[in-house]
DNA sequence: CTGAAAGCGCTTACAG
DNA sequence: CTGAAAGCGCTTACAG
């Protein structure tokens, strides 16, 4: 295009070999007047390569995903990769839908965030060999993850309800996957029961969806049992935020007559009234470990452990009142 | 692999010309066997098409965002098209890099939401070429767009505030892009008054950020004025959810003291206290909308206009009170 | 420092 | 119906 071979040219866009500086200059030039953009899948094809990272999340009306996207994102970039973010609606069928199309484009490394991992994407992964980082839960040991403690941190929040008095806690938890952090929290919520001598009543566990339309739904199942709890152990921020919907609904206070807590500390838990006690935690700290680990996973480096842990707090509020 | 040439894999695989039974048989059974996945880098520069779309949205913890997506997703998935999304968090930094990322990765088309659409993106789009459908706000008339009638749509909200005797509206809007939809809903706030023969205040009209927190910080504002509202139009709901927060949070009651109508109809908007009134409409049907034209554009079919409305109503809910 | 050539993994006329 | 060959737009040894 400028009188020099292709091959300069390419030379000159990645800084790859050293060129004389009046053809950088003239090639330089031409590309900015011919206003040339690379083909990125024939450089990917030559060098296999793409510097691709795939992303799959089930939604992302869950503002923990925006935050974890952010992370991601973050140090990708610093480290020259670039995401393709796909929205599996959690559905089998999608998951392994985009998982093979991230294979298909040559993506380096795949971040999945899946609540219900079934067996049949576990087999594809293992098979692909593709690098892959499960994100915000707990795994097979096969796979590395990086997620809160699930377990311990609904334990804490149980315990605190029950340090504050209350003995009836019933558990609005997600619907039970393999060992998705559905039960993962809901093994804390027994763990703390148990320690309590509190016996756990099965009208008082009740299964739910995730949305907030669920936790509506999943609280009046709640207050058609025998007898009411004073206290609800919430597997997520928006099946709580559902519950203390219906309950004001039906004219019940809250903390007044039930205290509600959450999970998962979204920005609306702190905008609702009451505000919601929580557990928090940085999801945008998991996408930073979980795609600074995938990239060292890509690269063949070292690296410290195929599981990560990220730390979590209680963030007490209003919802919650003390039974004396 | 399987004792056949690699140009009648690949019409296997594409189903592009008749192959021979036996044939067929045995180079799908090697497929199973190798768990062969076609590289779809080498398929994209051979083909020049992608089947790829870019969507581009600022974040995710809108919800109206998630609905967007979602309806993207549907006819894209039933034409063929897989998309890539990306978060540009607004600015124009990230909205370059991944507008000329989607074109190296030689996306065939591009969907972009963007509040503060930059002179320099517009040039950048017009000579890029590539088909490319803006979502979600008014435009320039060069680059095809859907959203909704901003200006009506405001114009509607506040005349209804009107309606119901309110005479001191403010608006919490949002800052002023070239044409975004945050001029165009001002507009609507502004020939409102005009036509009620109501003159605007200047201290009632502050320019806020998006998130809530900018919401409760733009509400201060207006309560620092030297004298008080009784209606506060806002240009998004979690600017509403913001200013009803920081109302709640000095003392004044919403809506007996002041009364707040929102515009977005995310799901929140009705899962606060008190419900929240808003303008509503589908994004799920701007994303259809945008991704069946593009893909239109992309084909080189005929298309029926280069704007398209999608319809809105105003949901009255509990925010908005009735002066006499 | 620079160019010609092979190769990345596919698709698609062109022959047969 | 099937194969050999050229070509998609790049990168990268290999010569010079």
């Amino acid at each position: 295009m400028a009188g020099v071979s292709i091959a300069t040219v390419s030379r000159v866009i990645n800084n790859s070999k050293p060129v004389n500086h009046d053809v950088r200059i003239r090639v330089l030039k031409a590309m900015e007047q011919t206003n040339f953009l690379p083909n990125a899948m024939a450089r990917n094809l030559a060098k296999k390569e793409s510097l691709l990272l795939g992303v799959m999340v089930p939604e992302v009306k869950n503002t923990v995903l925006d935050d974890l996207i952010n992370g991601i994102n973050q140090v990708s970039r610093l480290y020259g990769y670039n995401i393709m973010l796909s929205l599996t609606a959690g559905t089998l069928e999608n998951e392994l839908h985009y998982f093979n199309m991230f294979r298909e484009i040559q993506a380096d490394g795949i971040i999945l965030a899946s609540e219900n991992l079934k067996e049949e994407l576990v087999k594809g992964i293992k098979v692909s060999n593709i690098p892959l980082i499960l994100v915000g839960r707990d795994s097979l040991d096969t796979v590395p993850t990086v997620h809160v403690d699930n377990v311990t941190a609904a334990y804490e929040a149980v315990t605190y309800l029950i340090q504050q008095g209350h003995r009836k806690i019933a558990m609005l938890r997600v619907r039970s996957g393999d060992i998705a952090s559905g039960d993962h929290r809901y093994q804390g919520y027994v763990r703390a029961l148990n320690e309590a001598g509190i016996s756990i009543y099965k009208d008082w566990v009740v299964e739910s969806g995730i949305s907030v339309e669920d936790g509506i739904t999943s609280m009046r199942k709640i207050c058609e049992a025998e007898s009411m709890p004073t206290a609800i152990f919430c597997a997520t921020d928006r099946i709580a935020i559902g519950a203390m919907n219906y309950l004001l609904e039906i004219g019940l206070r809250v903390p007044e007559d039930v205290s509600i807590f959450g999970f998962d500390g979204i920005d609306m838990s702190s905008f609702i009234r009451p505000k919601l006690s929580t557990v928090k935690y940085s999801a945008e700290e998991i996408g930073m470990t979980a795609a600074r680990n995938l990239i060292k996973l890509i690269r063949g480096e070292e690296i410290s452990s195929r599981h990560w842990i990220v730390s979590h707090y209680l963030e007490n509020r209003d919802s919650v009142c003390t039974l004396n």
